[in-house]
DNA sequence: AGCGTTATGGACGAACCAGTCAAGAATTAA
DNA sequence: TTAATTCTTGACTGGTTCGTCCATAACGCT
């Protein structure tokens, strides 16, 4: 009945976050999108209203995908549930190595530039956060049902200081830390967490 | 000779640093600035050059000033050197909690949105990262000397253990983490580093 | 006091950018 | 084929912002 878009609104969407992700928000131009995309001006504003807008499905889209993976991630039996937290430590410090852009997490950088002034984008990194520590939270409670690490320990409180020390892997790693220094967070990380009295 | 300046040129950094530190580089106007300082454009450009050769001040002069509160901090005999690191650690907690508006640290939000496109800045936030690492690391040595901290761990590595935790603390407080789990999160790291055997 | 030098402050210029709009294009239903 | 509807394109607008310029002011030296 009507013209049908010539665009996948999802690639863009990607698009649209590679752009935000390398200048920041301020720094990226509408126009820089639609020239990245191929769309016109009128495209883009027509199909996500605006520039807070886009980027706010942008932001809600990233955040998502970055809990997903880490569900993915952490998912399975109790037998290898140390196994999966220590290979998820580890590929944060790699990851984070292995940016050399330093570009670092859209989630930290959007949250660092814009939660202050928008109501928006700091709910939605609380609730990745959230999730994030409730993820960590039932894989460590895992690990300590198979006697990977202490029992007695608040698995809450251990998961908030994991997610912390990986959180700190990536704010280091855009300051610049070496590969060495982040895989040696992660080893120590991963070494101090209470073991099971033998 | 010549006309003396009717400003002091620190106390305009120290302006500059508080709009920097609210909205950021590229969403602070020069203006702003002028308004909050009282000073015409026209002193300001012919102070320091421009927009991006102040915040280059602005930054310098903060990591400086964040790296000197810690070396106070830090500074000490042996036998309190658990004791001032256990404080640093709780008081980042605190502050991070104390800072309502979620600004986070400069330090942290300059490299945010500069570090990838502006070498001084990434250069500059590296150095601060390594003097506050090579800070925690001296206290941390006088603990092992002190038989608070197991003599046999690297402390170069807890130091850096440390430092990601911290700066994952400030990080966490940005996304908006409630004042009890960065607590939290400060005490689990200072129970998990490894005592000496009794 | 007169002069050279530097600071001041606000008006101005030029570029930039978010968002709008209107004319035309593509599609389907009838 | 025609009409109705939605999409596309890019020029345009209005506001904003960096940086400059210049007439004027303040100071020290001679």
């Amino acid at each position: 009945m009507a013209r049908p878009r010539k665009f996948d609104e999802q690639q863009v969407l990607d698009t649209a976050r590679e752009r935000f992700w390398s200048g920041g928000y301020a720094a990226t131009r509408m126009e820089d999108i639609a020239e990245a995309t191929g769309l016109g001006k009128g495209s883009l504003y027509g199909a996500f209203g605006g520039k807070q807008e886009l980027f706010h499905r942008v932001f809600d889209d990233y955040c998502g995908s970055v809990v997903d993976a880490v569900r993915r991630q952490l998912r399975g039996n109790d037998a290898d549930a140390y196994a999966r937290l220590s290979a998820h430590v580890y590929a944060v410090a790699a990851a984070t190595a292995a940016d050399t852009a330093h570009r670092g997490c859209l989630l930290a950088k959007g949250a660092a530039e814009l939660a202050e002034h928008d109501e928006t984008v700091a709910k939605r990194a609380r609730a990745a956060i959230e999730a994030l520590q409730a993820l960590l939270e039932g894989d460590i409670a895992a690990c300590q049902r198979n006697g990977d690490i202490a029992a007695d320990a608040d698995p809450g409180k251990l998961a908030a200081l994991v997610l912390a020390v990986l959180r700190g892997i990536e704010a280091l790693g855009k300051a610049g830390a070496s590969e060495e220094t982040l895989t040696d967070i992660a080893w120590t990380a991963l070494a101090v967490l209470p073991r099971p009295a033998h």
